[in-house]
DNA sequence: CTTGACCTTCACGCCGACGTGAAGCTTTAG
DNA sequence: CTAAAGCTTCACGTCGGCGTGAAGGTCAAG
């Protein structure tokens, strides 16, 4: 498919898919009139690019990754498994930056649970905490 | 406590608390020297900044929000409910940034998972991709 | 012919909320 | 006395990876 459909499909602009490949995050072939011809896979490939973009790789470690991803999506090509430690540290580093974001979801989320909604309840959460809260 | 005591205790410089003062985050009492006197409860309170903050809420709704934090973190003080409109936002927010991250760790656990790390099974790998998988 | 899709290249924008650096002075502790 | 700790104020740094804008031209289809 062309660069305009891909585009559609992916909503990524066309921009940016043309950067993607200056980035050497994707190859399509091209037709003789020189447009890129993409794959269907290509589709799945942006968004896996996309999300991992998103979460903080840098392009040029999904550069050397995405070559190694065979379209089953199940494992590394041979001879890719020299990338396991650093894929190793971004899912770690990943998780700490959910870890951290959690923490802060959960210390909203108890206030806003814990807050009266209505009067009545209102007043029993004032009564509750008559020691802390100044008349 | 004094600035330098706080800094140590939750790991902020001693110029990052000046600035959360600037910013109304903190607005520890002052001794007759002029010194910053904090509060016990300071310590727990530049965490809850800390974690929002790096959870990407704005100050100022972080300078709006503790006021509302009774120190039993349990609910929002009377007159703070039209805080949760915003804070539900955030919440949402930050839970769609989970979310993201999260699909990003699941494609490199998988990847990290899937992927051989001895040659015997390496070996296996290959044969079940025998399709895909050029000589 | 005309229109729309696509091509390349050069250059720029972001981007402001968070935090830091340094200078010059005062206070505290020993 | 002295050194460490604290005070204020002015000004600066980030900050580079991701993506965009515009210009000027080619290609394909009706």
């Amino acid at each position: 498919m062309r660069i305009g459909e891909l585009a559609r499909r992916t909503g990524a602009t066309e921009r940016a898919l043309r950067y993607y490949e200056e980035q050497g995050l994707l190859t399509p072939a091209r037709l003789p009139s020189g447009y890129r011809d993409y794959a269907p896979s290509d589709v799945e490939t942006v968004g896996h690019v996309r999300s991992l973009l998103a979460a903080g790789l840098p392009s040029h470690l999904i550069a050397d990754l995405l070559p190694c991803m065979v379209d089953t999506g199940d494992g590394l090509m041979p001879g890719c498994r020299s990338m396991l430690p650093p894929l190793e540290a971004e899912r770690d580093r990943i998780t700490a930056a959910i870890d951290a974001l959690d923490t802060a979801r959960t210390l909203l989320t108890e206030l806003i649970d814990r807050t009266p909604e209505d009067d009545s309840e209102y007043e029993a959460w004032v009564a509750r905490h008559a020691a802390s809260v100044p008349a």
